[in-house]
Formats: structure tokens, C-alpha cells, sequence
DNA sequence: GCGATCAGGT
DNA sequence: CACACCTGATCGC
């Protein structure tokens, strides 16, 4: 259960994602995307009340968190009261309320930091980020032979996805769909009326083999062979079914290299999948952006706040020496990966910067920009110390003992519970795509979040550089092959050349054997091309959908029998195995997914291609430069005096931007 | 009736 | 294990 509750310490008068208590004096508001423990209080009526009171207090969150927020009457209320951003676009925000300060926020940090996944932008930054993504592929890539493997057998042979949250599986409906050109069926999809990509790639119409529609007594039916959506026969055939249930591959699991598809009963298969960043994406994740301190947010049942502390401070800078050194940020980097610069993308460069960082923020008086976000007036006015004090919110400060101190708030704090308050079916209408938030209260351009890599291929896979596979080990396996007592698994092995069936892992249900492996050469070799992409709408958002990279599909039988024990397809994705495939040879400069340059990043278009928001003053390398140096250390960042202000950034002080070009009203 | 909370379930 | 829900019961307003 999260222990955050809403605020920073820095920004005392901004919520994020929380929005009862405390929050309810916040200036403004941020939704990182629309699930339903992030939208606590949202639509309380007490918040109600005050967004009627306070007109100048808004929600900001992405375009397609927006939208599907919107399609929830229940937030309707909301609709004048957001401001979509678009990620990766640094956008200013003037709390106008205030009378001496502004704060700026970026896209940029917004994503990354609230978020905490890595965008695969910056892939190339970070060493094993690659892996980490090769393992959300694989997880798709397992999902989809296992699916070929079943629907191929006959028209009455469907599958049925269990998803538990209302959003974020959309990548993979969009990837089934494009696969085998069969739509996925869902109790509603009104939310994504907006998004064709992902509309396109749903149906309401039952008659499908591929079902992802709910029901609370999905898991009952079930058992009867009957879909959520009482579909129980076709032409009055009954339906095979089988049930694939995306679930979290925790961390035990992942340090095992747990198969990405394990089988859980005779027809029913577990398929790793997660929407939050593994431990090694976390680990990545710090070692890139080397913070002063992390805090976390979630401490599992059998731990502690301290122990969680303690696997994460290695990763710090404040693990170096009692006293935080604030080192500059173009060292840290340079001494990373120097070839990185040459071909990072926009922001890397950002930490390029050889400057040594004066440790401004300890010299107030040195500072241009006042090192206060917020006013102390303002502080004092909307945000009691003591308030601050108490809410367990993070911090940023430099010292490990205040951390510590946070920390036992933080756990202490956690009293209060996190529920979901919107039914799902009322966000039907709007739902929220985990990894696709955003929409504004106008039409959003589309084709800005989805954007389909229809260039990459899985050759592309084999000839990604081996170095951009530094992480390979950490790749699960898509099958599993060991059993532990309690499932069976689809086995893999390391070869990559093998196709094979095993039979180790079905000891039971009907010993259906389960699985395949694909070499890197069979998938080259009898795929269609369709088979070989893995379809991804260039979702920015981690709400929608995890970002997938390149194709990796290796069909080779797609008839499979899983019944007839003789076998099935898996998909070997082992460390070797995968290793092999993507580091592979030449692969043409414009078909290289991820490796490639800035130019061809397939994932984040939002890096590249998003325009910034209309009428919103980009920052200046300069501001980012201090954002960024200031985000790093740890400190808060900026306050800028708003009679500096008048004179350096009366021009970029419009309130809120508004992003009128990309998304017209509707 | 509604919301909040808790327990319990998948 | 932990997540993102769901249901149902209880309580207070």
C-alpha cells in the first residue's frame, strides 16, 4: 500500500495523486494516470465544493488521462478544471494564486520521477535499460504464441485475457489484434472513442477469440467454460477456452528469470506483466539519474520502511559519505557513457553540460533564481509546517538522517487506506489507460499518442548491437520450465536454435506439454510480416501501455496443439538466446529500434515529435539547465521572485498552457 | 442515500 | 508478494 500521501516537501502546495486530506489545500493538482488508487478523493465532494470555491486551482495531467477521466460522469465535474500536459514537453505552470512566486514544472520530470519508469527514450543512458524492456517484449511475445498456439486451432478455440485494472493493458489488445487480425472483445470501450488506435483493436461484439471483457463472476464462469460475457458456445459448438491472467512478476520471481508464461491449471496461464518498474529497472533507473536520496513509497507487509531504505541507499548518493557531495551532473554522465552523447536525445544533453554545479542551493544569496518554490508567505498560508511536517510526504533533503525520519512517517502515515473509488464499469465510458493517460478537454490529437512502429521488425531485434543487451540476463524466460510444484510451465532453454516441445512441465491437467521455443532463425524464417511486428501505438503514456520495443515474434507453429501434448510452441528467450537475437548483425540504419538515433526512436515520439504546448513558453536550455541540476541534487526547484520574474519571464508567465492547436475542442 | 472504512476476495 | 481492483458489511451523516 502506497504510503504517499499526495505532497512533497517541496512543492507544499501541489497534490499528486492524492487528493483528500491535507491535499484539499493544494494549489494545484496532478494525476499521473487513472487508477484508482491514484485518484483518491478526486471526486469527493468536499474537493467538489472547493474547485467551485477556488477557481484557479487545477487538475493537470496527460492528454489521455484527460480523456478518460472525462468519460467517467462521475468526474465530469473536472472537465473545466484540467489541463492536459503532454509528456516529455516541459511545461511551465504560474500558480497565479500566489503573489511573489511561480513554479515550473516539466514534463519531463513529472514523467519521470512520478512515474518512475524509464522511458525508452533513454534506453541508450541507461545500461540495462534495454533489458528491461526486452522483458516486457518478451512478455507480449509470450502472450502471443500462447495465444496463436490456442486460437489457431479451430475457430471455437478462444481465449479469455483476466486484466484486473480497468486500463493498461491496451498494448497488448492492440498487439493480439494486429497479430491476428481478430479484435478483442471488451464490455466497453466508449473511453478510447478518442484514440483509434486502440479503438480500432476492440469490439463490444462477443463473437471473437480473443476476450477481454470482465465480470465479477468472470473467475465462476470460468470454471464452466463460459466467458465474463456469457459466451459459452459459437454456432452452438461449445468454446475451448483458455484463461491468461497478465499478473505482477514480482521480484523473487524476476531474480529466478521466471518464465513469462506459466501455466496455473489445466486451462489457465499466468503471463508476467507489470505496470510498475521491476527492481532492475529501479536499479537502472538510479544509477542513471544517481539521486541524493530515494524515497520509497510502497513498503511491502513483511518489511520496513528501513530495510526497504536500505536496499535502495547503496544506490544513492548519500551512500557515498555522510556529507552529500553534489557532484556535477555532466561528470556523472561523461564518466557513464561518453559515445552517449553524440546520439542522446534532446534532454540527455541536459546533463551534458560539463559545468560543474556550484552548490548553489547551500549559498541562497548566490542564486538567481530564489531557491523557493513557493513563498514563505504562501507556505505559511496554505501549508502549515507543520502540516508539512507531519504528512509523511518526501522529501528531498539531503541529509540521511531527516530521510530516515521521512521514512517512519512516511510507514506511520500509511493509516489511512487507499481505495478505488470509481466502480469500473463506471469508468467505462472514460476509462483511463494506465499507460495512455491523458486527454484534454478537447479533441486530442491522436496520432501524437499512438504511433506505430511500423518499421521495426524483428530483424531489427537481431541486429541490435550486443551491447545495447548488456542486461540479458535479466531477461525472463518465456516459458518457464521448471515446475514448482504447484504450476507448469511452459519450458524455454537457452538454445535459441531449438524448437522443441517439452513435456517437463505438465505434470497434471491433462499434461498438455507446453511449449516451444523459437530460435532466432525460425522466427526470421516463416513469419509473416504481420507475425513479426510487435504493434505498438507510441503511447507515451505509462498509463496505457507499457512501452514495447521491437518485434520479436517467432510464430512457427501456429497451429500448435496445446492438448495434443505433442507440443506447443514456446518461445525461448533465454539470456543466450536473446542475447544472440538482438545482437545481432547490420541491421539497416532506418529498421533499428531502439539502438538507432534520436531520429528514429520508435518509442518515445513524444522525445522528438511533440510539439511543445501551444502558447506555453518553452524553457530556456538555461532553465532547464538549472531545473535539471536542481532535480539532481535534490533540492527544490526553482522559485523565482516574481519581481525577477516580471523582468526576465513576463512574456512566459501565462498561466496555464493550453494546448489548443493539438487538442480541439470537441 | 451517500460516503468512508474495513474485511475479504480474485 | 503485491497490485488493482471488486464485493459486502458496517458506520456516520
Amino acid at each position: 500500500m502506497s504510503c504517499f500521501e499526495g505532497q512533497m516537501a517541496e512543492y507544499p502546495t501541489i497534490s499528486i495523486d492524492r487528493f483528500d486530506r491535507e491535499n484539499l489545500r493544494a494549489r494545484a493538482y496532478f494525476l499521473s494516470h487513472c487508477h484508482k488508487d491514484h485518484m483518491k478523493g478526486l471526486r469527493a465532494p468536499t474537493l467538489k465544493r472547493r474547485l467551485e470555491c477556488s477557481l484557479k486551482v487545477y487538475l493537470y495531467c496527460s492528454p489521455v488521462t484527460k480523456e478518460l477521466l472525462l468519460t467517467s460522469p462521475r468526474y465530469r465535474f473536472w472537465e473545466k478544471r484540467i489541463i492536459s500536459i503532454e509528456i516529455e514537453t516541459p511545461t511551465q505552470i504560474s500558480l497565479v494564486d500566489e503573489a511573489s512566486g511561480e513554479v515550473f514544472i516539466s514534463g519531463q520530470q513529472w514523467d519521470r520521477l512520478v512515474h518512475g519508469r524509464l522511458q525508452i527514450g533513454k534506453r541508450r543512458s541507461c545500461p540495462n535499460g534495454a533489458s528491461a524492456l526486452r522483458g516486457q517484449e518478451e512478455c507480449l511475445h509470450g502472450i502471443l504464441e500462447l495465444v496463436r498456439s490456442w486460437i489457431t486451432r479451430s475457430p471455437y478455440h478462444v481465449v479469455w485475457l483476466s486484466c484486473k485494472a480497468a486500463y493498461g493493458y491496451e498494448y497488448l489488445f492492440t498487439n493480439l489484434s494486429e497479430e491476428f487480425g481478430v479484435q478483442v472483445h471488451v464490455n466497453k470501450l466508449d473511453m478510447f472513442r478518442n484514440m483509434p488506435d486502440i479503438l480500432h483493436h476492440l469490439t463490444t461484439d462477443r463473437d471473437t477469440q480473443i476476450h477481454a471483457c470482465r465480470h465479477p463472476k468472470a473467475e465462476e464462469y470460468f470454471q464452466w467454460n463460459k466467458l465474463p460475457c456469457g459466451v459459452t458456445s459459437k454456432n452452438r459448438i461449445p468454446l475451448h477456452t483458455i484463461s491468461i491472467k497478465p499478473s505482477t512478476m514480482w521480484f523473487g520471481e524476476r531474480a529466478r528469470k521466471t518464465n513469462v508464461i506459466v501455466r496455473t491449471g489445466e486451462s489457465s496461464y499466468r503471463a508476467c506483466f507489470s505496470f510498475h518498474s521491476s527492481y532492475s529497472e529501479i536499479k537502472d533507473f538510479l544509477s542513471y539519474i544517481y539521486p541524493v536520496n530515494v524515497y520509497p513509497n510502497v513498503i511491502p507487509l513483511g518489511t520496513t520502511m528501513g530495510k526497504v531504505q536500505e536496499i535502495l541507499k547503496p544506490l544513492c548518493r548519500s551512500s557515498q559519505s555522510t556529507e552529500p557531495k553534489y557532484k556535477p551532473l555532466g561528470k556523472l554522465k561523461r564518466a557513464r557513457t561518453i559515445h552517449l552523447d553524440s546520439e542522446e536525445d534532446d534532454d540527455s544533453d541536459l546533463f551534458d553540460d560539463p559545468l560543474p554545479v556550484p552548490l548553489r542551493h547551500k549559498i541562497p544569496n548566490q542564486q538567481t533564481l530564489h531557491p523557493e518554490v513557493f513563498p514563505t508567505t504562501a507556505i505559511s498560508q496554505n501549508q502549515p509546517e507543520k502540516q508539512t511536517e507531519s504528512t509523511g510526504c518526501f522529501r528531498a533533503e539531503s541529509t540521511p538522517t531527516s530521510l530516515w525520519a521521512d521514512f517512519i512517517d512516511c510507514a506511520e502515515s500509511n493509516s489511512e487506506s487507499e481505495e478505488s473509488e470509481i466502480p469500473a464499469s463506471a469508468q467505462g465510458d472514460m476509462g483511463p489507460v494506465p499507460q495512455l493517460q491523458k486527454a484534454d478537454g478537447e479533441v486530442p490529437q491522436w496520432e501524437v499518442f499512438f504511433k506505430r512502429s511500423a518499421d521495426l521488425t524483428d530483424d531489427c531485434l537481431e541486429n541490435l548491437p550486443s551491447s545495447t543487451e548488456a542486461g540479458g540476463s535479466q531477461s525472463p524466460k518465456l516459458f518457464s520450465d521448471s515446475s514448482d510444484g504447484e504450476s507448469t510451465h511452459i519450458s524455454s532453454q537457452t538454445s535459441s536454435q531449438s524448437t522443441h516441445i517439452s513435456e517437463q512441465g505438465s505434470q497434471g491437467w491433462d499434461s498438455q506439454s507446453d511449449t516451444v521455443l523459437l530460435s532466432s532463425q525460425e522466427r526470421n524464417g516463416g513469419m509473416t510480416s504481420s507475425s513479426r511486428r510487435v504493434y505498438r501505438p507510441g503511447i507515451n503514456d505509462n498509463t496505457l501501455a507499457p512501452q514495447m520495443e521491437q518485434n520479436v515474434l517467432c510464430p512457427k507453429d501456429t497451429y500448435s496443439d496445446l492438448k495434443s501434448r505433442d507440443q506447443d510452441v514456446s518461445i525461448g528467450s533465454s539470456a543466450g538466446e536473446t542475447t544472440a537475437l538482438s545482437s545481432g548483425k547490420h541491421v539497416p540504419q532506418e529498421k533499428r529500434p531502439l539502438t538507432l538515433s534520436s531520429s528514429t526512436d520508435s518509442q518515445s515520439s513524444s522525445d522528438f515529435e511533440i510539439p511543445a504546448t501551444p502558447e506555453a513558453e518553452l524553457p530556456t536550455r538555461e532553465h532547464l539547465q538549472y531545473f535539471y541540476e536542481k532535480l539532481a541534487t535534490g533540492e527544490r526547484i526553482v522559485v523565482e521572485k516574481r519581481k525577477s520574474s516580471l523582468h526576465s519571464r513576463a512574456t512566459t508567465k501565462k498561466p496555464i498552457p493550453r494546448d489548443n492547436s493539438q487538442n480541439p475542442n470537441r
